[in-house]
DNA sequence: CTGAAAGCGCTAACAT
DNA sequence: ATGTTAGCGCTTTCAG
């Protein structure tokens, strides 16, 4: 016998359970849990009758039950670094769409680059037993990762080298990315390059600026100036900006590669601020090319990196994690070089440094 | 007696209960469970014992069994029209601030504008019995979001007017924000002047364009021209800013208010790419202020809104809407004109103007 | 201060 | 095809 707590003449003000949809379809909460997962095991008489019961009394299915029985949620969350940099926003576009279709929801967290705050996502991520975890760390990886693999979470880095062949990784070669940049300055005459970074513990940035001074250690009678503002933000940019204009002439540089574009719309922001001409006095190349690097007072050369592509990639791995025999994968994409105004030298300026030189 | 699924002497690979921790430290898992939640109540040998037995077993609470029992999760969510918009980042940001203070998690949710996806967030969030719900809607409001309310999960609008007295929003006056930028280019002498608005059906976008349309009217021998590109994007931009070139010159405006400051990029983009020079041969002011604005090729006038204060103040009135006695509330923020070079005329193309007219 | 036990809503055996 | 029931992990009375 049915003993719920809802008059059935009136609709309670507060959620109905799968027993209130029982007692008022006059059938068991079993065949309510049926018609609910597994529609084609009952009935249509009473499949149609529990229907018209869940509509009458606006039942919504609880997720916390379901997940408490289920043991781990339908949810994967992505964390970011910083959730304004449109680079992270087109990795989660990418994410969404794989992890949808698999009927599963993305939720963004945003570490803001701060060790703590990631260490608190982490956290309330183990609580809520999501079903996996995509990752951009903060510098060092946090042992906290590891703790959420062995309670037998996946966990996929995104836009970062795996340290060792025991996870999945989606990420991009900064080596070769910060080459690329540094290699199209050097061509176009640049001999004094400042390379744009942030605090250097992140790999990715270490990666690019490695890549940067390889290249230019190839070419003689180079110098390369390493600048590290306090966050890869636009701000960060005019920052460092603001340090070069800084410098005696003859040690001023005469071209930038940036870790991301927000950094160098940050430096093409304070030069432009200051007169300094751009590209004809300073070059600047960035580096993931989001959209608005295209849009910019000079529209920005930059590394592009196929930011959607990158998620969607981590985001298949981390589904593949839970099937049978998955071998872990790190693939690691090529980036391109795309040149744009702000690293063009106008011929005649180009004459004139290889007058002086 | 206790009978754990554990061995004591080794560490299970999954996940530990409070039982398993209760049989480890020999006490009950009341005891446990108010270590974890009222600590002080516990005697100190006790809570160390306890303390030890978490540690040891690496113990991570149930976050779907506390929901459970409490009936509603600690999760605040924000439906957003479009992740990529740093328009909503910076919203984001604002509710993260004031959400995190309150020990609650925000997760971000976008429905790409589209009903659909709309319609299924908040599916989702009923299912999760979130704690709340932050939402910039799809055209018209939907049913479902009365649902929640009616369900007890307390929902405010963002950057959208309230359709009545009976619920809380955080807006702007867009009608304001519409005329300001109209009258702006009307003073620089402009007579035919485009709105490029998105779909119609967006209130806010209606708002900005009803604005815009009562400032013109007030002013003699003016025309304006309404453009609704398919997005509310850059992309949407462009495809206005096609169709105006395309008009005859007798007929073409000579500025532009855009609807958001992603459409007015496109804009320049496209006036840019076709030689038309801006602001001397077009005019354009976007909407928002987001910090690309500034950084644009040439630099975009726009209407600034509070955007982080938009998304603190939302989340303040939706923290408080739990709370004994609540009003529900409606602050509307004043927007402010930021003139850039977008939409300054140069003086001598001033005096042309005057003198042709 | 601590232990015992009920129950949140749901699913999946198992029984009918 | 449908009903019955155990139990997921936790919090919270209520006793001791």
């Amino acid at each position: 016998m049915w003993s719920g707590t809802l008059d059935p003449t009136e609709e309670g003000p507060l959620t109905a359970s799968i027993r209130d949809v029982a007692g008022r379809a006059g059938v068991s909460v079993g065949t309510v849990s049926n018609v609910l997962n597994r529609p084609d095991v009952v009935s249509e008489a009473t499949r149609t009758k529990v229907l018209d019961a869940i509509a009458a009394l606006g039942f919504v299915r609880n997720e916390s039950a379901r997940q408490l029985r289920a043991g781990s949620s339908r949810t994967v969350s992505l964390v970011v670094l910083d959730m304004a940099n449109p680079f992270f926003t087109d990795v989660a576009r990418g994410v969404e769409d794989v992890v949808n279709a698999a009927s599963l929801a993305m939720v963004l967290c945003n570490s803001d680059d701060r060790p703590e705050k990631e260490a608190a996502h982490l956290g309330l991520l183990a609580e809520q037993r999501v079903h996996g975890v995509l990752i951009t760390p903060t510098a060092e990886l946090t042992p906290q990762l590891d703790a959420l693999r062995d309670r037998g979470v996946p966990v996929v880095l995104v836009d970062r080298r795996a340290p060792g062949p025991h996870q999945c990784a989606a990420a991009t070669d900064d080596v070769l990315g910060g080459r690329l940049a540094a290699e199209h300055l050097l061509e176009r005459g640049h001999r004094r390059i400042a390379f744009v970074g942030g605090h250097a513990a992140l790999p990715q940035i270490r990666e690019r600026h490695a890549g940067v001074e390889s290249a230019v250690r190839e070419v003689p009678d180079t110098e390369l100036t390493v600048l590290s503002p306090g966050e890869l933000s636009v701000a960060g940019g005019r920052e460092a900006a603001a340090r070069v204009i800084g410098l005696p002439a003859s040690r001023r540089p005469t071209a930038a590669v940036c870790a991301n574009d927000l950094l160098a719309l940050g430096v093409l922001q304070e030069m432009v601020r200051h007169g300094v001409r751009v590209p004809d006095e300073f070059a600047i190349v960035g580096y993931d090319d989001i959209d608005f690097a295209a849009a910019a007072a000079v529209p920005l050369s930059s590394v592009r990196k196929p930011r959607q592509e990158l998620g969607r990639r981590a985001a298949e791995l981390l589904l593949d994690e839970g099937r049978e025999g998955h071998r872990h994968e790190q693939p690691v994409f090529e980036p391109v070089l795309v040149v744009r105004e702000s690293s063009m030298v106008r011929r005649d300026v180009a004459a004139d440094r290889e007058g002086a030189a």
